[in-house]
RNA sequence: GGUUCCGUAGCUCAGCUGGAUAGAGCAACAGCCUUCUAAGCUGUGGGUCUUGGGUUCGAAUCCCAACGGAAUCACCA
C-alpha cells in the first residue's frame, strides 16, 4: 500500500519537476539499508539524465516534492549519493498492522473454483527398502512446495507414484522365501519396510558371494553377474509376476502391504500426505498404448529389430528408446502411461515433478514427448530438481552402511530435543506428555528447517557425527520466539488485557525505528510467499522467517511489552507481537513446521 | 567428449529479476539473566565473492572463456 503510493508519488514528482513520464517499473524502490535512516529508498539514477542535475540535487528535489504532496505518508527524507531515503510516518504503519491482524490468512491468495489445478508428484519410493535421508529431502520439499503453490491461489493435488514392481522387489521376495522362516512384522516387531529392506540387503550379500565364487572359478565378472543362480531365480520370479502367477502375486501383495504400513508411519511422522497414489504396477502397461498411438501418427519410428524410438535430434537431444525389441516398456514409457492416467483423472493445468537432479535429462525428454503426444501441460511441466544429500565422505552407500535412515533420524532428533529441553535451567514445569509433544515439534522442526533452508538445487551436506543445531539460524530458534510471544499473550490475558482483534488508532506516542521496521518486515510476507511460489523456493520462506524472527528478538530485547506503562503503546506492542507470531506460524506452516505454545 | 548444475569467511549456508561499505549461523574471544522464556541479545576478529576478460554511471549478481567439483548421456529404474 505504502509502496504503491510512493511509486505514484515519484512518478508525479518526476513529471512535475522534469516533465518526464516514467513507467512504474522504472521507479526502483528498495528497503533502506540498516546503516541509513529511513524505511524505503528511491534510486534516483534513472532520472538524472532527464533532470540534467546531479544525483544529490535530484534526490533532494524529489524528496521535497514527496514531503509536500504525501505528507501523511512521508515524514522526512535524506539523500546519500544517488539514493533518496524516505522515513515513513507512524500512521500508515499502524494502519498496516491493523490489516495484518484482521486477516487470518495474511499473505495467502484464496483458492476458488476458477483456480488452476496443479498436480505435484513427490516421494515416489521403491517398495524394497525403507526411506532414507534423500527421501526426507524429497518429501519435505514436495509437501512444502504443495503448500506454497496452494497459498498462491492454486488447486493442488499431491500425488505419489509408487514403484512397486520390478526386479528389486523380486529380490526381497526371494530372499524372504529362502531365509525368512515366515517372519512377519508382527512376529519380529519390525516395521514392514525395514523388514523388507533387510531381506533386500540379505539378497545382495548372498548374490555377491555367488558372483565372487564364480569369478574365482574363472568366470568373467560380467557373465558371473548374470549367471549367478540367485539373480536367475529372481528373474524367473519377475517373469512369473508378469504372467500373473497367483503364488508370486500373492506374496508380492502381502509383502507390499507390509511396506506400505511402514511407509505410512514414516509419512505420518514426517507430516506428509497425498491426495492420490498411483502404482507402477497399474500404469506400466498404459504407456505402451500411447507410444503405439504416437507411432501411428508418425511421431516415433520402429527399427528393424522391432524396438520403438523417438528421434529428438531436432531438439538437440539424442534418440530415445520407448519400447524394447521384445515389446516391453522402459522407464520413459511408464511415465507416459502415468501421465495418461493422471490426465484422465484430473484436469491438470500444470504438473510439477519433485525428483532428484540425476534425472534432469529424463524430464527434459519427457516434457518433449508429452508435448508431442498432445498433453497440454507437457511442454511447461516443471521438473523441480533438487540436489543430493551428501555425507562428509560423499554419497550414502547401503553397502557401506552409511545410509541415514529416515525413521532413525527423526527419532534421534526428537530425543535430542527432549534432552535439550531437560537441560535448560529455566525449564518450566511441564507435564510429561506435553514435554514429549514439544520435543516432537522441536526435533522435527530442527530437521525440517535444516533441510529446507538450503537452496533446493544445491547438493547439501549432512554430518551424522554432529547433531543438528538448536541455536542460531534454526527451526527451534524460530519456534522459541513463537513460544515467547505465546507466553506474553497468555500473561496479558491473565492480567485482563484485551488481545483479540484490538484495532489501533493513532497513538499518543512516537514509534521507535525498531517497531516500524518490524511492521515493515511483516508487510514483506505476502511478497515472500509470492516469490517462493514463482521460484518454487521453500528456502525463501525459511530466510524470510529467520529475518522476521531476528528482528523481533532485537525488539523484544530492547523494549518491554507488558511492562510498558503507556496503555496505548502497550496495546500496540501486544498487537505487534501477535502479528509476528501469526506470520511466523503461517510461514513455518508452509514448511510443515509446527509451533509449540511453550518450550 | 556432449549437455545441465554448482564454486561467496576455517565450516555450513544467505544474497543472484544489476545499486550504497558483501551478510547470517557454527566455531573462537569478550560482555548481558532480582525485570515479559538466555534455545535469546550485544560486541571483536575472520573475504582476491575460483580466475581472466566483457557489458555499464554501477557487477557476487548479466555475457564469454578457463579452472575446480557434481550429475547425466543404458533394450536399469
Amino acid at each position: 500500500m505504502i509502496e504503491e503510493k510512493l511509486i505514484a508519488g515519484v512518478q508525479a514528482a518526476v513529471k512535475s519537476l522534469y516533465g518526464m513520464d516514467t513507467p512504474a517499473q522504472q521507479v526502483q524502490l528498495q528497503k533502506t539499508r540498516d546503516e541509513f535512516e529511513g524505511h524505503l529508498t528511491v534510486v534516483v539514477f534513472p532520472f538524472v539524465k532527464a533532470a540534467r542535475k546531479s544525483p544529490e540535487m535530484v534526490g533532494n528535489e524529489i524528496g521535497q516534492y514527496l514531503v509536500e504532496n504525501l505528507g501523511d505518508t512521508v515524514a522526512k527524507f535524506n539523500v546519500v549519493k544517488g539514493f533518496l531515503n524516505l522515513v515513513i510516518s507512524d500512521a500508515p504503519w499502524i494502519a498496516l498492522l491493523n490489516t495484518i491482524n484482521a486477516d487470518e490468512k495474511y499473505g495467502f491468495q484464496p483458492v476458488t473454483n476458477k483456480s488452476p489445478l496443479v498436480m505435484i508428484e513427490y516421494s515416489s519410493p521403491n517398495t524394497n527398502k525403507p526411506l532414507h535421508l534423500g527421501h526426507v529431502r524429497n518429501n519435505l520439499l514436495g509437501s512444502a512446495l504443495a503448500r506454497i503453490v496452494e497459498a498462491n491461489g492454486n488447486k493442488v493435488v499431491k500425488t505419489n507414484i509408487v514403484n512397486d514392481r520390478g526386479i528389486h522387489i523380486c529380490k526381497s521376495m526371494l530372499a524372504w522365501l529362502k531365509w525368512g522362516n515366515g517372519e512377519t512384522p508382527e512376529s519380529s516387531g519390525k516395521k514392514g519396510d525395514h523388514l523388507i529392506g533387510d531381506y533386500y540387503v540379505a539378497f545382495d550379500k548372498h548374490y555377491r558371494e555367488e558372483v565372487k565364487e564364480l569369478v574365482a572359478q574363472g568366470m568373467d565378472e560380467e557373465k558371473a553377474k548374470q549367471e549367478a543362480p540367485l539373480i536367475k531365480e529372481a528373474h524367473e520370479m519377475l517373469v512369473k509376476w508378469e504372467k500373473n502367477d497367483p503364488e508370486v502375486r500373492g506374496l508380492w501383495k502381502k509383502m507390499n502391504e507390509w511396506v506400505y504400513a511402514g511407509f505410512d508411519e514414516t509419512y505420518k511422522m514426517m507430516g506428509v500426505s497425498f491426495d492420490k497414489i498411483y502404482y507402477e504396477s497399474d500404469t506400466y502397461l498404459e504407456g505402451k498404448e500411447k507410444v503405439i498411438e504416437g507411432l501411428e501418427k508418425g511421431l516415433f519410428y520402429r527399427r528393424d529389430d522391432g524396438s520403438v524410438w523417438a528421434d529428438l535430434t531436432g531438439e538437440g537431444l539424442d534418440e530415445k528408446l520407448l519400447l524394447r525389441s521384445d515389446g516391453t516398456s522402459v522407464y520413459m514409457t511408464q511415465d507416459i502411461g502415468t501421465a495418461k492416467l493422471r490426465f484422465q483423472d484430473f484436469p491438470i493445468d500444470k504438473m510439477i515433478y519433485v525428483v532428484g537432479n540425476e534425472q534432469n535429462y529424463h524430464f527434459q525428454v519427457l516434457s518433449i514427448l508429452l508435448d508431442k503426444l498432445g498433453f497440454k501441460w507437457g511442454k511447461d511441466l516443471v521438473h523441480f530438481s533438487y540436489g543430493m544429500v551428501e555425507l562428509p565422505n560423499g554419497k550414502m552407500k547401503s553397502r557401506e552402511g552409511t545410509v541415514v535412515d529416515a525413521d532413525d533420524l527423526m527419532a534421534a532428533m526428537i530425543a535430542d530435543a527432549y534432552e535439550a529441553s531437560k537441560e535448560r535451567v529455566k525449564q518450566t514445569e511441564m507435564p510429561e506428555d506435553e514435554a514429549r509433544e514439544v520435543a516432537r515439534k522441536v526435533g522435527l522442526g530442527a530437521l525440517k528447517y535444516f533441510i529446507l533452508k538450503v537452496d533446493a538445487r544445491k547438493n547439501m551436506l549432512f554430518n551424522p557425527e554432529e547433531s543438528i543445531d538448536f541455536n542460531g539460524n534454526t527451526g527451534p530458534f524460530i519456534q522459541y520466539t513463537y513460544a515467547r510471544i505465546a507466553s506474553i499473550l497468555r500473561k496479558a490475558k491473565e492480567q485482563g488485557i484485551e488481545t483479540d482483534n484490538a484495532q489501533l488508532s493513532t497513538l499518543n506516542a512516537q514509534l521507535s525505528v525498531k517497531e516500524t521496521e518490524l511492521i515493515q518486515k511483516l508487510t514483506q510476507f505476502p511478497a515472500a510467499v509470492r516469490q517462493a511460489g514463482t521460484d518454487y523456493s521453500p528456502s525463501g520462506i525459511c530466510n524470510y522467517c529467520y529475518e522476521l524472527t531476528k528482528a523481533f528478538n532485537q525488539f523484544y530485547h530492547d523494549f518491554s511489552i507488558l511492562g510498558e506503562t503507556n496503555p496505548e503503546l502497550r496495546q500496540f506492542r501486544l498487537s505487534l507481537a501477535k502479528a509476528v507470531a501469526k506470520v511466523i506460524s503461517l510461514g513455518m506452516g508452509l514448511l510443515g513446521i509446527e509451533m509449540p505454545e511453550r518450550m
